[in-house]
DNA sequence: TGAAATGTTGGGGCG
DNA sequence: ACGCCCCAACATTTC
């Protein structure tokens, strides 16, 4: 009498991929056996953006709800998540393979130069003894896909994305498991692991509710948005070449924090585009669903930027910008966070994003040019605090906005490019029914007035604060600051 | 994925 | 009727 075979068991270690379908991790694994889905989490979360795992603190509540969100879907499948609390996450992998007869690990990947640090260290120092496969899950394009003609990655978008608009077709999809089998027999005892509240990431106080009343942070919700977005007709998607710039009306997917987390997949999300429009490539889609693939680009740029250049995350890729004479007034920087500048669209920005961990992304290059031109405060500053305040907040994409805005960076907006708040507000919000949405105080101001309050005279019983810098003052002082480290000097 | 300053043009008011 | 001026409206250049 023979004892049953045992399958492989494979360790799947769930990073930011965090969906059932299309994850080709969680597909091969399932394939190849019996699969244990580990979560790890630093013991200390808050830090840097470039330390492992670390998290701002509304990425946290999003990280809490879209743990226990795939954690009971992946039980549903016949596994669940296996969570640890280490610091040494080789050390924790390399056990709990041991513990479960584990001979692969398989994960997705991440760019973020810490976390690129331990992925090597789990392939260098465990896969002697194990099979070690690691995929870009919620990308596109892998990092170094895409060189121009000299073999080095692009800086500018407009060619990387044209490069790589020749490459991209239809993707074929991983296949989505319908059952996981857990290890059997002598591997087969349950590994301990904490309850996911037991991560402390929701904070104590109130502000995790009203990001929690703001979005439905699971992979249904991600669902939802996304037919929502793209199957109405006439549409967002459709109308998406001017709706997306218009932040008083839901004309953006808001599919910003699903693809962090990896509860959509970028891959489907451009099939399904293409099959709507019958095409099997983006260059000849009509404007709207074009611009939204493209955006879906920026996304990939970023990420392949920081794989090529890590020390982006904190210093300007252009080192000119390095010895750049930020001022440093925390008075100001406190207006500008908490929507206290008396500009509107700024303050209507700042309290959005406080409000709703989500910021609309034309109101984003406004009050960070606010910030790093009016108020000549470095870009760092900005980026920290939208690393705390957003649901989507990513190392990379935040580096490239940032950068990009100061002009520091790849693509970057020219140092002379001032974006003036009022005729943004105008332009962009010409009926104010953002600025209304998120300075209530202002409500009763005339539409003509929206967006410059104290020509309408602040004493007519509005408590709103007087602009902390005038405009014309600002923009000749930032000209003259950018124009003594303008490329060529 | 600007804005402001400067230059040019053409229609209309008016002597 | 004609020329002059004013100034939108648009184009170009500059920051």
């Amino acid at each position: 009498m023979s004892l049953p075979a045992e399958v492989p068991v494979t360790l799947l270690w769930v990073r930011n991929a965090m969906r059932v379908a299309d994850n080709p991790a969680l597909a091969q694994a399932a394939a190849r056996g019996a699969v244990v889905p580990v979560f790890l989490h630093p013991e200390s979360s808050i830090g840097p953006s470039a330390a492992d795992g670390a998290r701002g603190g509304a990425s946290r509540v999003w990280l809490h709800q879209a743990l226990l969100d795939f954690d009971a879907a992946l039980r549903g499948l016949g596994s669940g998540l296996v969570v640890r609390r280490t610091d040494d996450p080789v050390g924790e992998l390399g056990r709990i393979a041991a513990a479960c007869g584990a001979t692969a690990i398989y994960y997705d990947c991440r760019v973020e130069p810490d976390a690129r640090v331990v992925e090597s260290r789990v392939e260098q120092e465990l896969g002697r003894r194990i099979e070690v496969r690691g995929w870009h899950a919620n990308l596109l394009l892998t990092p170094g896909q895409i060189l121009n003609g000299q073999g080095e990655p692009f800086r500018v978008f407009t060619p990387f994305w044209k490069a790589a608009c020749r490459q991209l077709g239809v993707f074929r999809l991983a296949e989505t498991p319908t059952r996981l089998r857990s290890p059997t027999g002598a591997s087969g005892r349950p590994l301990p692991g904490l309850d996911i509240d037991a991560l402390g990431l929701m904070p104590a106080h109130a502000w995790p509710g009203t990001l929690l009343s703001a979005w439905d942070m699971t992979a249904a919700g991600a669902e939802r948005r996304w037919r929502g977005f793209a199957s109405d007709t006439p549409g967002a998607l459709g109308n998406y070449g001017e709706g997306r710039d218009i932040p008083g009306t839901d004309g953006t997917s808001k599919l910003s924090p699903y693809l962090h987390f990896g509860q959509v997949s970028p891959r489907q999300l451009w099939n399904d585009v293409l099959r709507a429009q019958g095409q099997t490539h983006a260059e000849v889609l009509p404007e709207g669903p074009r611009r939204f693939l493209a955006e879906l680009g920026w996304r990939e740029f970023a990420q392949q930027l920081l794989f090529h250049f890590p020390h982006t995350l904190t210093e300007p890729l252009n080192s000119k910008f390095s010895a750049f004479p930020w001022d440093s007034d925390p008075r100001l920087l406190r207006c500008w966070q908490r929507g206290q500048t008396g500009y509107p669209i700024v303050d209507a920005g700042m309290r959005q994003l406080w409000a709703t961990g989500w910021m609309h992304n034309r109101v984003r290059m406004i009050v960070g040019s606010f910030l790093v031109k009016h108020l000549l405060l470095p870009w760092q500053d900005g980026e920290r605090w939208f690393w705390d305040t957003l649901v989507d907040a990513d190392a990379a994409s935040n580096t490239l906005g940032w950068q990009w805005v100061a002009g520091c960076g790849a693509d970057a907006a020219p140092y002379f490019r001032v974006f003036n708040p009022i005729l943004q507000g105008l332009k962009f919000d010409p009926d104010g029914d953002y600025v209304r949405t998120w300075v209530p105080e202002l409500a009763s101001v005339p539409r003509a007035f929206i967006h410059a309050p104290w020509e309408y005279g602040l004493f007519r019983g509005v408590a709103y604060p007087e602009p902390i810098v005038d405009h014309a003052t600002a923009r000749a002082r930032a000209l003259a600051a950018f124009a003594r480290i303008k490329a060529g000097d």
